[in-house]
Order: structure tokens, then C-alpha cells, then sequence
RNA sequence: GGCCAUCAGCGG
């Protein structure tokens, strides 16, 4: 049951779903899908796939044998493929909702934008953890509210809730954008003194913060620090480059990732390309997303292309963009 | 008891 249990997870990461189907039926002739707990990660498999109607048929045939898993789990599927409505109405229905229930629509309503409506089931809710918290917090850091992220954080800190390391994710990437570099020293200070190590997630968030708000030279140090660089904590460094038309550092960036071994991808090249708009270099950046096909086996999408032609047209190259759009497979 | 919610770089 428990290998069977782990192979349908991880048919659910790597959405495997014709592979899912089989061990679903295996299950059926086996008589095993009266098991809740493997019923429960048969909900998950489809829905991880994408396959909301299967997942609901299993969640509907077992009748009582509901557990609040499986009405979490039906209802972060839903979520998973935006469907807000029906997850809506299964909360609603939901007879012992449990903090993750809670916690789960939270993040789906953020996720909408529905920030306020998330905010009133956050007040209502009955008792919040930590992951209640991190939901709402990162919440209003994406939608843009950093201001009232931060005081989130400082609100869960007054009611003793400890932050974890996905807070720190969360209000870090509110500092970023809010280019508030004081609060965030001071959060990577609390870090610091938590005793946190700066794993890879809230490393690049570091970085990335200091790297945001202008301050290469701080990004620089907790980059140099972090066990592992890979393509974000590059991609977050170059980022800061690029944001100031630091061509120079760009460059030297990008090529010393490739000499680590770290392959640079879409994300790298709009940064790139970003670098040469600000820095008005346009015969790099015509070659720079050449050199996505010819030296890195990328593709240019929309980004690529929006970015080349902001910087062609800026230079009063109309002709020349309109010609490279047209020979892009881009709609737009 | 085990299975569920919050998660880093560009644009959207």
C-alpha cells in the first residue's frame, strides 16, 4: 500500500496520467480502492494531472468513507486548475473544515487577486498556523501590497507565531518590490540570527532583494555565500545588473555562469535583453537572442521579441523589427 | 499512525 501510494504520487508530479489510469484500475480489480488513504492519493493523482472529472469520481464514490483530506485534497484540485467557483461550493458543503481547508482557499483567492475576500476568511477563520500566515502574507507581497505584508508580519511576530522560512520567502520578495532595503536588511538580520541557513529558496530571495532594491554589492556577498548557485540565483543577479544598465556585469555574468556549468534560460535572456535596452546596446542585443537559438538551444518567445523591439524602434530601426517579428512563430 | 494547504529570478 505504501509503494502503491508512492508511485501515484509520483505519477501526480511528473503528470503521468495514462500510468495513474492503470494503477487506478489495478486498484479496482484488487478491490484496494476502498482504501481512503489510497483513495485519497488517487484524488491527488488526477488532480495533479489535471484531471479534475476523474478526481471528482473517486472523491464521489466514497460516499461516507470521507475523510477531511480528501475534501482538501478535491478541493485544491479545483484550485489547481483555477476552477475558484466549484472549490468555493465544496468549502462551502465541506462538513469539518480544518485549518488546511482554510489555509487552502486563502491562497486560491490570493491567487485570483481576491486579496480582501482572502483577508475575511483569514479573520474568520478559527484558529491560524504558521502556513495561514505564510498564505496571506505572500498574498498581498504578489499582488502587489507589500506595505501590508510587511505588517502581517510584524502582526504574526506580536502573536508569537514564529516565521518559517516561507515567510521570510514572502516578505523578502515584498521588500524587492517594494525596493525597501532597510526592512530588508533587517529581515536578513533576523534570518541571520534565527540561525536560518540560507538555503537555495530564501537565499535567492535574499539576493534577489538586495539585488532589487540596487544594491549589487550585498547581492553580490549573500550570492557568493549561498552552498549552490543555480540558474535563479544567477538569473536574480543579472536581473539587478540589467536594472541598471550594467552591461558590463551582464555580460561577465552570463558568461561565468555557462563556465560553472549552469545553462542560462528564457528568464536569463530577458534580463539580457533588458540589460541592452537600458544600456541602448542594440547590435548586442540583436546578437544576444540570436545566440539564444545558435549557442543555448533556446527559443525566443513574446518576452524576447518585446524586448527587441523596444530596443530596435527605439533606435529607429521599425523596418528591421517588423521583418524579425514576422520571422517569429509569435502570434502577437 | 501514514496521505492535504503557504514557496525563489524576467514578462504576463
Amino acid at each position: 500500500v505504501r509503494t502503491i501510494a508512492a508511485v501515484l504520487k509520483k505519477c501526480g508530479n511528473s503528470k503521468v496520467l495514462t500510468e495513474g489510469r492503470h494503477i487506478h484500475q489495478f486498484l479496482v480489480q484488487r478491490g484496494l480502492n476502498k482504501n481512503v488513504f489510497l483513495s485519497n492519493q488517487l484524488i491527488q493523482m488526477y488532480g495533479k494531472c489535471g484531471a479534475v472529472q476523474d478526481a471528482r469520481k473517486v472523491f464521489d464514490s466514497m460516499h461516507r468513507q470521507r475523510n477531511a483530506f480528501s475534501w482538501n485534497i478535491i478541493i485544491a484540485a479545483y484550485n489547481l486548475q483555477g476552477l475558484l467557483k466549484e472549490a468555493t461550493e465544496l468549502f462551502e458543503q465541506m462538513p469539518h473544515r480544518n485549518v488546511v481547508s482554510w489555509t487552502t482557499m486563502i491562497g486560491a483567492l490570493c491567487r485570483h487577486g481576491y486579496v480582501e475576500k482572502a483577508m475575511e476568511l483569514f479573520k474568520e477563520m478559527p484558529q491560524r498556523n504558521v502556513v495561514s500566515w505564510n498564505a496571506i502574507i505572500a498574498g498581498y507581497a504578489e499582488n502587489e501590497q507589500g506595505v501590508s505584508a510587511l505588517e502581517l508580519f510584524e502582526e504574526m511576530q506580536e502573536e508569537a507565531m514564529k516565521p518559517d522560512k516561507v515567510t521570510f520567502l514572502s516578505v523578502l520578495k515584498a521588500c524587492a518590490s517594494l525596493g525597501a532595503i532597510e526592512q530588508g536588511r533587517a529581515i536578513h538580520n533576523q534570518i541571520i540570527r534565527n540561525r536560518l541557513l540560507l538555503g537555495i529558496m530564501v537565499g535567492s530571495a535574499v539576493v534577489d532583494k538586495y539585488a532589487k532594491c540596487g544594491s549589487m554589492e550585498e547581492a553580490y556577498i549573500v550570492f557568493k555565500s549561498l552552498p549552490i548557485q543555480n540558474v535563479i540565483t544567477w538569473g536574480a543577479m543579472i536581473e539587478g545588473y540589467a536594472q541598471k544598465g550594467d552591461a558590463e556585469m551582464t555580460w561577465h555574468c552570463l558568461y561565468d555562469m555557462n563556465l560553472k556549468g549552469i545553462k542560462a534560460d528564457e528568464v536569463t535572456f530577458s534580463s539580457v535583453l533588458a540589460a541592452c535596452i537600458n544600456a541602448g546596446l542594440v547590435d548586442e542585443g540583436r546578437w544576444y537572442i540570436k545566440s539564444m537559438r545558435a549557442n543555448h538551444g533556446l527559443t525566443p518567445d513574446v518576452r524576447h521579441y518585446t524586448c527587441i523591439t523596444d530596443l530596435l524602434s527605439r533606435a529607429g530601426c521599425l523596418y528591421e523589427a517588423e521583418t524579425l517579428l514576422e520571422g517569429s512563430d509569435e502570434p502577437d
